[in-house]
RNA sequence: GGCGCGUUGGAGAAGUGGCUUAACUCACCAGCCUUUCACGCUGGCAUUCAUGGGUUCGAAUCCCGUACGCGUCACCA
């Protein structure tokens, strides 16, 4: 199989273009076969400069690999160009062709003409375009398009369309099996007045000459599909297998609508790099929405390569996916997690190199301790699933680190200050570097009797005027004291990685301020 | 308005005439585990497949109508 894609050069990439990536990708790569990227900027208008960067950028941090295509130091491959305004003098020999045959003509309606046009036919309840006794310069004939021609006016080339809209036309596609559509019958344009072809025209000549043999692309085009089977057709030349993928839709407010680029700039692929997601994920996401068995798959094999998931169009649904960002997080903590501390460094310091330099720094400053922070709770038969992103990352792993540590949380109203104080001084009277952890917690269990504290939390919720409080306060006051909050991974784990001296220098500082500790400690 | 595509729980979905008293994953809820939060475990969460008819011994699965949603109807892709 032969597949491709064709983003414009707006400036915006978002998910719907990697899911229609990753379709391409998989049918090529599992067929042995090429899978190339076309640059689509026939609309000089609508390009932004650079965009082509943010296209290959965005694409390569995914992951995406092209056989063919453009890249940044010019075409690869054989069939090129491929970028559409290079390839002009093709599409017009191509629309001579069809000019000789009497399948196209020149169109001098004016940009007026035709809005009013419209007008007339909003009025008379009439389907809207050109076509029928609309189409005003269908049958120009030479002397008056010659005349036209010598003074100058400007142009755009029309299909002369044969089709009847009380016909319909089978449409073989991928993924929805045999369509049956509308035949077209209007006139729709060709080549543009500079000369440029509209999208229509360029995708049949491209993916004829480029021997495209699926053309995977969002469900929008379904309603244009007649025309281009009808141009493939007047040229003679066979017709790719279709593929309309069903879209990525978002819910905005009550109603479901597609992923819009202008609404939706969260989902620009951007967003992604911005935050941090580690791409394996982003795709192991995309798989779950494209073939639903994929979970099942994965589930059975959990550390198999993704490549090795056989995809199928078969398995591809037809209607539009929710696109879920808490289901996108589940599956990113898994990949995490399966990821290891050393791997999830270098990630995790691309990133921060990118977005956030200052704490770049510090994870360049110590690598070793980097990755034991990375690691903890990370062993054993159950693991912790902290990390979703490296944006996320950052703040979890904040308070490791002076220059960002703060206190984020309050202790409950039950632990006064003096308690506060009274805690801590015993905790440090007991501080022991050399206990294991079972030495050590016995000592914080003597200290909450000690303080008439209940050992189990569920007694002094039971009976909370009975005790200052429970071991769960206890706790979370050395836990703020370290942290700077009421959640962290294990105690005495997050206490060996941060070393004697810092601890102990936190928890007086703790001791002596509390909630209003402000800034770090010199 | 025309044309087209779609409609199974909060989300993604499995299921294509009897094995479905509708898998699985996420979310949510309850409980367990537990020094917190996570993780993990157990259980709950659609008597019903948009809706009305029809075909059939039997329908989420086939047919027709209706409703709703989405897409499209540019010298944008």
């Amino acid at each position: 199989m032969v597949t491709r894609i064709g983003p414009s050069p707006t400036g915006f990439i978002h998910l719907g273009n990697l899911y229609n990536a990753l379709i391409g990708e998989r049918l090529a790569r599992q067929s042995q076969g090429v899978f190339f990227l076309r640059i689509e900027d026939t609309d000089a208008k609508r390009e932004v400069p650079g965009a082509v960067e943010i296209i290959l950028d965005a694409l390569g941090f995914f992951g995406v690999v092209f056989d063919e295509g453009a890249t940044i130091q010019g075409d690869k491959g054989a069939y090129g160009p491929y970028r559409q305004r290079l390839r002009k003098e093709i599409y017009q020999t191509v629309a001579k062709k069809l000019v000789e045959q009497g399948l196209a003509y020149p169109c001098f309606a004016t940009e007026e003409e035709l809005a009013t046009m419209r007008q007339k036919q909003i009025e008379q309840k009439l389907n809207f375009g050109y076509y029928g006794v609309w189409a005003t310069y269908r049958n120009t004939n030479l002397e008056e398009i010659e005349r036209r021609l010598q003074q100058g006016q400007s142009y755009v080339l029309r299909f002369r369309s044969q089709g009847n809209p009380e016909h319909s036309v089978k449409v073989l596609d991928g993924i929805r099996g045999e369509l049956e559509l509308q035949e077209n019958y209007q006139d729709f344009v060709l080549l543009k007045s500079d000369g440029i072809p509209t999208y229509h025209f360029a995708h049949v000549v491209d993916d004829h000459f480029m021997r495209t043999t699926h053309v995977v692309r969002g469900e929008e085009w379904l309603a244009t599909a007649p025309m281009h089977v009808q141009v493939f057709d007047a040229l003679g030349w066979n017709r790719p297998i279709y593929c309309h993928s069903a879209q990525l839709m978002k819910m905005d407010g009550e109603i479901k609508r597609k992923l819009s680029k202008r609404k939706d700039p969260e989902l620009a692929l951007a967003y992604y790099q911005q935050e941090g997601y580690v791409p394996a994920a982003i795709w192991e996401y995309l798989l779950t929405v494209l073939n639903s068995n994929f979970e099942e798959w994965r589930l059975a094999n959990p550390k198999a390569n993704i490549m090795d998931f056989p995809f199928s169009l078969e398995k591809m649904s037809t209607s539009g996916a929710l696109f879920d960002l808490l289901k996108l997080n589940d599956i990113s903590k898994e990949v995490i997690l399966n990821m290891s501390a050393q791997e999830i460094y270098t990630q995790l310091l691309l990133w921060a190199k990118n977005y956030d330099p200052s704490f770049a720094a510090l994870l360049e400053s110590d690598a070793g301790y980097a990755q034991r922070i990375i690691d903890v709770g990370r062993q054993g038969e159950r693991p912790r699933k902290d990390l979703i992103c490296w944006r996320q990352a950052r703040d979890f792993l904040s308070f490791y680190y002076d220059e960002t540590f703060t206190i984020e949380d309050s202790l409950p109203a039950n632990i006064t200050d003096a308690l506060r104080k009274e805690i801590i001084t015993k905790y440090l009277a007991t501080l022991d570097y050399n206990d294991t952890q079972e030495q050590w917690f016995a000592k914080v269990k003597t200290i909450c009797q000690d303080l008439g504290f209940a050992l189990q939390a569920k007694k002094y919720q039971k009976n909370p005027q009975d005790y200052p409080g429970s071991i769960v306060d206890l706790s979370n006051t050395i836990r703020m004291a370290l942290s700077g909050r009421l959640n962290s991974p294990d105690l005495w784990q997050i206490s060996m990685i941060l070393g004697k001296d810092r601890c102990i220098r936190r928890l007086k500082q703790f001791a002596e301020n509390g909630d209003n500790f402000a800034s770090t400690p010199a």
